[in-house]
DNA sequence: CACTCCATGAAAACATTTTTCCAAACTTGG
DNA sequence: CCAAGTTTGGAAAAATGTTTTCATGGAGTG
């Protein structure tokens, strides 16, 4: 041969703006249960993904395959290369990238992060947390340093969607005191801190936290001194090979958070999504006309 | 089940004694490829052996099947058993927290999609992107959506302090032409579409292609649209058992991303660093500690 | 040497899978 | 709101796979 014959895999995501909804469904369950879900007969593979026999046996002539058994037998091929080939058993994950290239030094770091911040939380202190951002009696503050802005600004988009009564409190530390001075007793302000931690966070937290607004820190696993003013803290792990810290875990304890949100008050937050779909929907038909 | 029911490789060891020459030369050819040499078609599976359909019918038949499929069903059970296993890994994690806590859902959602988002990234595709990225002589020019606007702002601080002419374009979709009258051709564009697709986004890639911008897109695995126009899509998984769409996968993509465009390009990179610290520590905003 | 036993595969009978065709359901653009 | 174009799955037709039957021939035995 003179090509090294793509993948399954690959030849899947290269057509996959060329696959249908129902072919897609197929893809996807294919890919979540590669290969096995594959190597059954087409009948069965069918129903496993919830399609019909038809729309499988054209989205293999799509990827290229004159029929289901040849697709099959690519299939059996990859596997048999990847059991005897020379890398024994290969990670499931980035399973195509060279030994040793970033992406796998990279993954490794992501998931030793990831297991590292969630066994260091603390569940029971998750759900108190989670029940002060549900309680939409006082308000919510969100704020961010330097690089954790981002990660404010996406939890606010969010929890703006959920609840009632959020503020991003912009990165301009000018500002923050006027927003300090609307803060009262029983709102919330979620903070975001990791290192090189930063005085004017620290400020404001103190600031806060005298006026009896109830803190929620994320920060990494050093943790930054707002701890000490801080209702609930919680460490993300963010060490990755790199001149600068890794926020996927923080990222991660965030929207595990938001979701949590969501669920304490769905009722509440079932109606205002609603709301907010159509809004948007109306204005998709002001820019049809325009 | 109470029994834990026996691999189709303990079947043949137990019954070896019972088969017969060409029975065995058929079990021989099934260890030395396993499980592959098995899942093909009785008529083709005996073929490989060398023996004949019959021999592999009544092989399966001594090992306790009914028949040719439920022997292929057996070892297909094992396949997929087998590949779940690593990520199972992920009940290490999170041990604390109760089964079927929203904290334990998750996690197994978000390592699902990192999962899959790894193994469906083409890495060769990644480092052209990455090059792109790394390539001072055209402007880097960072967009998002309406929920991805947060990760653009999050790439365009990073980039920002890896390399010079790194433009973050508001999601204020009103000012958009500005920045396209500016582009020219050898500049970058890496743009953020996850569902619900923008228009907007979409007209705003349609124009900077016309101009010759290269497009890095970063969508979901339902592919934006704007995919025709790209040089480079990547896919993230996205999928959470919520109202909306989990991040993190998108999140670590960028990570990377960030992660090897800076090293592309190190010399040039450590410098701006030093000369970042140093105007950092100079406003004293930032404390220093590690 | 003749006889029996039984492993073996060719081929027929049977079962299932795969493909093709078509009509219904759905989308999309005017 | 309609019409043209897609997508989708049901069902029949074609192809393939599986099982059974049975004839052959080799190994062991009296």
């Amino acid at each position: 041969m003179s090509k090294p014959a793509p993948s399954v895999r690959e030849l899947i995501r290269e057509h996959y703006s060329a696959l249908t909804q129902s072919e897609r469904k197929f893809a996807n369950s294919l890919l979540e249960n590669y290969p096995a879900a594959g190597l059954a007969s087409i009948t069965i593979v069918a129903a496993n993904a919830d399609v019909s026999t038809p729309t499988v046996a054209r989205m293999v002539q799509k990827l290229g395959f004159k029929g289901y058994p040849q697709f099959h037998q690519a299939l059996l091929k990859e596997l048999e290369a990847q059991v005897s080939g020379p890398t024994k058993r290969r990670e499931n994950w980035a399973a195509e990238a060279p030994e040793g290239h970033l992406l796998n030094r990279f993954a490794q770091a992501v998931t030793d992060n990831l297991g590292q911040t969630f066994s260091n939380l603390d569940y029971e202190q998750f759900d108190l947390a989670v029940q002060q951002l549900a309680n939409t009696e006082g308000r919510l503050f969100v704020v961010g340093g330097r690089i954790t802005r981002a990660l404010a600004d996406y939890a606010f988009t969010h929890f703006q969607a959920i609840r009632q009564r959020v503020t991003h409190m912009t990165s301009s530390s000018a500002t923050w005191p006027h927003y300090v001075l609307d803060m009262e007793a029983g709102d919330t302000l979620l903070m975001f801190d990791v290192r090189r931690y930063e005085t004017n966070l620290q400020r404001l937290a103190e600031l806060a936290a005298e006026r009896g607004v109830k803190i929620i820190l994320i920060t990494d696993q050093w943790a930054s001194p707002i701890t000490s003013v801080a209702q609930h803290t919680f460490n993300c792990w963010v060490e990755i090979p790199s001149a600068w810290d890794s926020n996927i875990s923080t990222m991660m304890l965030l929207e595990a958070m938001i979701a949590a949100t969501q669920e304490e008050g769905w009722d509440e937050t079932r109606e205002r999504y609603e709301r907010l779909d159509e809004l948007f929907d109306m204005t998709r038909l002001f820019r049809k006309f325009s």
